[in-house]
DNA sequence: TTATTAATTAAACGGTTGCTTAATCGTTTA
DNA sequence: TAAACGATTAAGCAACCGTTTAATTAATAA
Protein backbone atom coordinates (compact mmCIF):
# COMPACT_ATOMS: atom_id res chain seq x y z
CA UNK A 1 0.00 0.00 0.00
CA UNK A 2 2.53 2.46 -0.61
CA UNK A 3 0.51 4.63 -2.78
CA UNK A 4 -2.00 4.76 -0.14
CA UNK A 5 0.30 5.70 2.25
CA UNK A 6 1.35 8.70 -0.47
CA UNK A 7 -2.05 9.62 -0.40
CA UNK A 8 -2.60 10.07 2.90
CA UNK A 9 0.78 12.15 3.02
CA UNK A 10 -0.65 13.89 0.66
CA UNK A 11 -4.05 14.90 2.19
CA UNK A 12 -2.51 15.02 5.86
CA UNK A 13 -3.37 11.83 6.70
CA UNK A 14 -7.17 12.64 6.39
CA UNK A 15 -10.36 11.12 8.38
CA UNK A 16 -8.54 11.42 12.05
CA UNK A 17 -11.88 9.92 13.78
CA UNK A 18 -12.21 7.30 10.95
CA UNK A 19 -15.58 6.06 10.87
CA UNK A 20 -14.71 2.41 9.15
CA UNK A 21 -12.24 0.29 10.79
CA UNK A 22 -8.71 -0.89 9.06
CA UNK A 23 -10.83 -4.08 8.97
CA UNK A 24 -13.38 -2.68 7.13
CA UNK A 25 -11.35 -0.52 4.69
CA UNK A 26 -9.88 -4.01 3.58
CA UNK A 27 -13.55 -5.40 3.53
CA UNK A 28 -14.73 -2.56 1.39
CA UNK A 29 -12.03 -2.52 -1.07
CA UNK A 30 -12.31 -6.32 -1.86
CA UNK A 31 -15.86 -5.66 -2.93
CA UNK A 32 -14.95 -2.77 -5.44
CA UNK A 33 -13.35 -5.91 -6.81
CA UNK A 34 -17.01 -7.04 -8.31
CA UNK A 35 -17.51 -4.06 -10.19
CA UNK A 36 -13.65 -3.57 -11.64
CA UNK A 37 -13.71 -3.77 -15.28
CA UNK A 38 -17.09 -2.81 -15.03
CA UNK A 39 -17.37 0.73 -16.04
CA UNK A 40 -15.34 -0.23 -19.58
CA UNK A 41 -19.30 -0.99 -20.64
CA UNK A 42 -20.78 1.90 -19.62
CA UNK A 43 -17.54 4.18 -21.44
CA UNK A 44 -19.03 2.47 -24.24
CA UNK A 45 -22.52 3.64 -23.83
CA UNK A 46 -21.67 6.78 -22.59
CA UNK A 47 -21.22 8.26 -26.10
CA UNK A 48 -24.75 9.22 -27.42
CA UNK A 49 -23.95 8.05 -30.47
CA UNK A 50 -23.24 4.56 -30.09
CA UNK A 51 -26.26 4.31 -27.51
CA UNK A 52 -28.23 5.37 -30.41
CA UNK A 53 -26.41 2.89 -32.64
CA UNK A 54 -27.07 -0.17 -29.67
CA UNK A 55 -31.01 0.85 -29.55
CA UNK A 56 -31.32 1.25 -33.56
CA UNK A 57 -29.75 -2.16 -33.78
CA UNK A 58 -32.18 -3.55 -31.29
CA UNK A 59 -34.78 -3.10 -34.06
CA UNK A 60 -33.08 -4.27 -36.65
CA UNK A 61 -30.00 -5.42 -38.73
CA UNK A 62 -28.84 -2.12 -40.57
CA UNK A 63 -25.23 -1.56 -42.55
CA UNK A 64 -23.11 0.57 -41.85
CA UNK A 65 -24.47 3.37 -44.62
CA UNK A 66 -28.09 2.77 -43.30
CA UNK A 67 -26.75 4.04 -39.73
CA UNK A 68 -24.68 6.53 -41.05
CA UNK A 69 -27.90 7.50 -42.72
CA UNK A 70 -30.09 7.95 -40.00
CA UNK A 71 -28.02 9.28 -37.35
CA UNK A 72 -26.71 12.23 -39.80
CA UNK A 73 -23.14 10.97 -39.54
CA UNK A 74 -19.84 10.20 -41.69
CA UNK A 75 -19.65 6.21 -42.31
CA UNK A 76 -15.94 7.07 -40.56
CA UNK A 77 -17.20 8.15 -37.36
CA UNK A 78 -19.97 5.19 -37.49
CA UNK A 79 -17.15 2.45 -38.62
CA UNK A 80 -15.18 3.96 -35.64
CA UNK A 81 -18.09 3.69 -33.00
CA UNK A 82 -18.69 0.22 -34.15
CA UNK A 83 -15.31 -1.50 -33.68
CA UNK A 84 -15.16 -0.11 -30.31
CA UNK A 85 -19.11 -2.06 -30.36
CA UNK A 86 -17.21 -4.92 -31.97
CA UNK A 87 -14.18 -5.44 -29.29
CA UNK A 88 -16.67 -5.40 -26.81
CA UNK A 89 -18.82 -7.93 -27.89
CA UNK A 90 -21.57 -5.97 -28.27
CA UNK A 91 -22.47 -6.18 -31.89
CA UNK A 92 -22.02 -8.72 -34.28
CA UNK A 93 -21.55 -8.71 -38.14
CA UNK A 94 -21.94 -9.71 -41.23
CA UNK A 95 -20.54 -9.55 -44.71
CA UNK A 96 -22.92 -9.68 -47.73
CA UNK A 97 -21.64 -8.25 -50.85
CA UNK A 98 -19.78 -4.71 -50.14
CA UNK A 99 -22.48 -4.12 -47.80
CA UNK A 100 -21.56 -5.25 -43.85
CA UNK A 101 -24.38 -5.57 -41.50
CA UNK A 102 -24.39 -5.14 -38.21
CA UNK A 103 -26.63 -6.54 -35.09
CA UNK A 104 -26.99 -7.07 -31.31
CA UNK A 105 -24.79 -9.45 -29.97
CA UNK A 106 -25.85 -9.42 -26.96
CA UNK A 107 -29.16 -9.00 -25.47
CA UNK A 108 -28.54 -8.14 -22.52
CA UNK A 109 -27.46 -4.31 -23.32
CA UNK A 110 -31.02 -3.63 -23.94
CA UNK A 111 -31.99 -4.64 -20.65
CA UNK A 112 -29.04 -1.70 -19.18
CA UNK A 113 -30.48 0.79 -21.34
CA UNK A 114 -34.07 -0.47 -20.19
CA UNK A 115 -33.19 0.32 -16.78
CA UNK A 116 -31.83 3.98 -17.53
CA UNK A 117 -34.67 4.15 -19.39
CA UNK A 118 -37.32 3.90 -16.22
CA UNK A 119 -34.76 5.68 -14.17
CA UNK A 120 -35.38 8.95 -16.14
CA UNK A 121 -39.38 8.02 -16.28
CA UNK A 122 -39.07 8.12 -12.46
CA UNK A 123 -37.12 10.91 -12.19
CA UNK A 124 -38.44 13.47 -14.20
CA UNK B 1 -33.10 18.32 -43.34
CA UNK B 2 -29.69 20.50 -43.55
CA UNK B 3 -27.27 19.23 -41.96
CA UNK B 4 -28.60 15.66 -43.35
CA UNK B 5 -27.79 16.85 -46.66
CA UNK B 6 -24.42 18.05 -46.00
CA UNK B 7 -23.36 14.46 -45.06
CA UNK B 8 -24.88 12.95 -47.46
CA UNK B 9 -22.61 14.94 -50.06
CA UNK B 10 -19.68 14.15 -48.16
CA UNK B 11 -20.62 10.94 -48.27
CA UNK B 12 -21.52 10.99 -52.03
CA UNK B 13 -25.09 10.04 -51.34
CA UNK B 14 -24.27 7.23 -49.61
CA UNK B 15 -26.18 3.85 -50.00
CA UNK B 16 -27.92 4.38 -53.59
CA UNK B 17 -29.84 1.14 -52.61
CA UNK B 18 -30.90 2.14 -49.08
CA UNK B 19 -32.73 -0.64 -47.10
CA UNK B 20 -35.09 1.19 -44.76
CA UNK B 21 -37.37 3.53 -46.65
CA UNK B 22 -37.46 7.23 -46.28
CA UNK B 23 -40.68 6.86 -44.09
CA UNK B 24 -38.87 4.08 -41.98
CA UNK B 25 -35.55 6.13 -41.88
CA UNK B 26 -38.09 9.25 -40.17
CA UNK B 27 -39.73 6.27 -37.92
CA UNK B 28 -36.58 5.17 -36.81
CA UNK B 29 -35.36 8.74 -36.09
CA UNK B 30 -38.31 9.12 -34.02
CA UNK B 31 -37.17 6.20 -32.04
CA UNK B 32 -34.26 7.75 -31.24
CA UNK B 33 -35.88 10.08 -29.05
CA UNK B 34 -36.30 7.14 -26.46
CA UNK B 35 -32.64 7.49 -25.95
CA UNK B 36 -32.28 11.40 -26.33
CA UNK B 37 -29.89 12.00 -23.19
CA UNK B 38 -29.77 8.89 -21.67
CA UNK B 39 -26.29 8.41 -22.33
CA UNK B 40 -25.44 11.03 -19.64
CA UNK B 41 -26.18 8.69 -16.91
CA UNK B 42 -24.24 6.09 -18.54
CA UNK B 43 -21.33 8.60 -19.20
CA UNK B 44 -21.39 9.24 -15.39
CA UNK B 45 -20.91 5.25 -14.75
CA UNK B 46 -18.31 5.59 -17.41
CA UNK B 47 -15.86 6.05 -14.87
CA UNK B 48 -14.21 3.61 -12.64
CA UNK B 49 -13.86 6.20 -9.80
CA UNK B 50 -17.81 6.96 -10.12
CA UNK B 51 -18.92 3.58 -10.32
CA UNK B 52 -16.92 2.91 -7.14
CA UNK B 53 -18.16 5.41 -5.23
CA UNK B 54 -21.94 4.25 -6.29
CA UNK B 55 -21.34 0.77 -5.36
CA UNK B 56 -19.42 1.72 -2.46
CA UNK B 57 -22.24 4.02 -1.40
CA UNK B 58 -25.03 1.40 -1.71
CA UNK B 59 -23.30 -0.73 0.66
CA UNK B 60 -23.50 2.42 3.47
CA UNK B 61 -23.28 5.97 4.01
CA UNK B 62 -19.58 7.67 3.93
CA UNK B 63 -18.36 10.81 4.22
CA UNK B 64 -15.64 12.16 1.65
CA UNK B 65 -12.83 11.65 3.57
CA UNK B 66 -13.47 8.12 3.94
CA UNK B 67 -14.17 7.15 0.19
CA UNK B 68 -10.59 9.04 -0.59
CA UNK B 69 -8.91 6.76 2.17
CA UNK B 70 -10.67 3.38 0.62
CA UNK B 71 -10.62 4.78 -3.27
CA UNK B 72 -6.60 6.02 -2.02
CA UNK B 73 -7.42 9.38 -3.69
CA UNK B 74 -7.10 12.80 -2.84
CA UNK B 75 -10.05 14.55 -1.30
CA UNK B 76 -10.68 17.22 -4.45
CA UNK B 77 -10.53 14.10 -6.63
CA UNK B 78 -13.78 12.21 -4.66
CA UNK B 79 -15.08 15.82 -4.27
CA UNK B 80 -15.22 16.77 -7.85
CA UNK B 81 -16.61 13.18 -8.83
CA UNK B 82 -19.55 13.68 -5.71
CA UNK B 83 -20.89 17.31 -7.59
CA UNK B 84 -21.08 15.55 -10.79
CA UNK B 85 -23.32 12.74 -9.07
CA UNK B 86 -24.82 15.01 -7.50
CA UNK B 87 -26.02 17.13 -10.24
CA UNK B 88 -27.44 13.86 -11.79
CA UNK B 89 -29.46 13.38 -8.81
CA UNK B 90 -27.63 10.29 -8.35
CA UNK B 91 -26.47 10.74 -4.45
CA UNK B 92 -27.66 13.07 -1.25
CA UNK B 93 -25.75 14.32 1.30
CA UNK B 94 -26.20 15.63 4.90
CA UNK B 95 -23.32 17.88 6.96
CA UNK B 96 -22.72 16.28 10.50
CA UNK B 97 -19.94 18.88 12.28
CA UNK B 98 -17.45 18.92 9.75
CA UNK B 99 -17.91 16.22 7.94
CA UNK B 100 -20.38 15.72 4.81
CA UNK B 101 -21.97 12.48 4.44
CA UNK B 102 -22.95 10.69 1.31
CA UNK B 103 -25.57 8.72 0.42
CA UNK B 104 -27.44 7.08 -2.84
CA UNK B 105 -30.50 8.98 -3.61
CA UNK B 106 -31.33 6.72 -6.05
CA UNK B 107 -31.48 2.96 -5.84
CA UNK B 108 -32.69 2.55 -9.63
CA UNK B 109 -28.99 2.92 -10.18
CA UNK B 110 -27.65 -0.19 -8.40
CA UNK B 111 -29.86 -2.72 -10.34
CA UNK B 112 -28.33 -0.63 -13.46
CA UNK B 113 -24.79 -2.05 -12.13
CA UNK B 114 -26.09 -5.28 -11.38
CA UNK B 115 -27.62 -5.80 -15.07
CA UNK B 116 -24.03 -5.21 -15.90
CA UNK B 117 -22.22 -7.11 -13.88
CA UNK B 118 -24.31 -10.38 -15.03
CA UNK B 119 -23.89 -9.26 -18.52
CA UNK B 120 -19.88 -9.78 -17.61
CA UNK B 121 -20.33 -12.66 -15.46
CA UNK B 122 -22.22 -15.10 -18.64
CA UNK B 123 -19.52 -13.02 -21.23
CA UNK B 124 -16.54 -14.70 -19.39
C1' DT C 1 -8.99 -4.72 -66.30
C1' DT C 2 -10.77 -0.51 -64.83
C1' DA C 3 -14.21 2.05 -62.39
C1' DT C 4 -17.36 2.36 -58.71
C1' DT C 5 -19.20 1.60 -54.21
C1' DA C 6 -19.22 0.17 -49.16
C1' DA C 7 -16.34 -0.04 -45.42
C1' DT C 8 -12.15 0.36 -42.79
C1' DT C 9 -7.94 2.45 -41.31
C1' DA C 10 -4.69 6.32 -40.34
C1' DA C 11 -3.33 10.83 -39.10
C1' DA C 12 -4.53 15.16 -37.21
C1' DC C 13 -7.23 18.45 -34.76
C1' DG C 14 -10.18 20.42 -31.25
C1' DG C 15 -12.71 19.65 -27.25
C1' DT C 16 -13.48 17.29 -23.09
C1' DT C 17 -12.17 15.09 -18.85
C1' DG C 18 -9.92 13.86 -14.53
C1' DC C 19 -6.28 14.81 -11.66
C1' DT C 20 -3.11 18.01 -9.09
C1' DT C 21 -1.98 22.00 -6.31
C1' DA C 22 -3.46 26.04 -4.02
C1' DA C 23 -6.85 28.84 -2.11
C1' DT C 24 -11.28 29.28 0.22
C1' DC C 25 -15.47 28.12 2.99
C1' DG C 26 -17.82 26.11 7.08
C1' DT C 27 -17.55 23.94 11.43
C1' DT C 28 -15.47 22.71 15.69
C1' DT C 29 -12.27 23.07 19.47
C1' DA C 30 -8.50 24.94 22.14
C1' DT D 1 -10.69 34.56 18.80
C1' DA D 2 -7.41 31.77 16.61
C1' DA D 3 -6.11 27.31 15.02
C1' DA D 4 -7.34 22.97 13.02
C1' DC D 5 -9.94 20.05 10.15
C1' DG D 6 -13.24 18.39 6.53
C1' DA D 7 -14.92 19.75 2.31
C1' DT D 8 -15.39 22.54 -1.80
C1' DT D 9 -13.85 25.47 -5.51
C1' DA D 10 -10.58 27.25 -9.00
C1' DA D 11 -6.87 27.16 -12.24
C1' DG D 12 -3.74 24.56 -14.90
C1' DC D 13 -2.23 20.65 -17.34
C1' DA D 14 -1.77 16.08 -19.37
C1' DA D 15 -4.29 12.38 -21.39
C1' DC D 16 -8.11 10.81 -23.75
C1' DC D 17 -11.98 10.98 -27.19
C1' DG D 18 -14.81 11.83 -31.23
C1' DT D 19 -14.82 13.84 -35.52
C1' DT D 20 -12.81 15.02 -40.05
C1' DT D 21 -10.19 14.26 -44.26
C1' DA D 22 -7.48 11.29 -46.91
C1' DA D 23 -5.82 6.94 -48.11
C1' DT D 24 -6.65 2.00 -48.38
C1' DT D 25 -9.12 -2.47 -48.68
C1' DA D 26 -12.84 -5.47 -50.43
C1' DA D 27 -16.34 -6.50 -53.56
C1' DT D 28 -19.15 -5.73 -57.58
C1' DA D 29 -20.19 -3.98 -62.31
C1' DA D 30 -18.99 -2.10 -66.74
Amino acid sequence: MDQNEDIKHRNNDICDDFYPSKNQVDELRERLLDVAGLSELFKVLGDETRTKIVYLLSEKELCVCDMAEILEMTLPAISHHLRLLKTLRLVKYRRDGRMVYYSLDDNHIVNIIKEAQEHFAEER
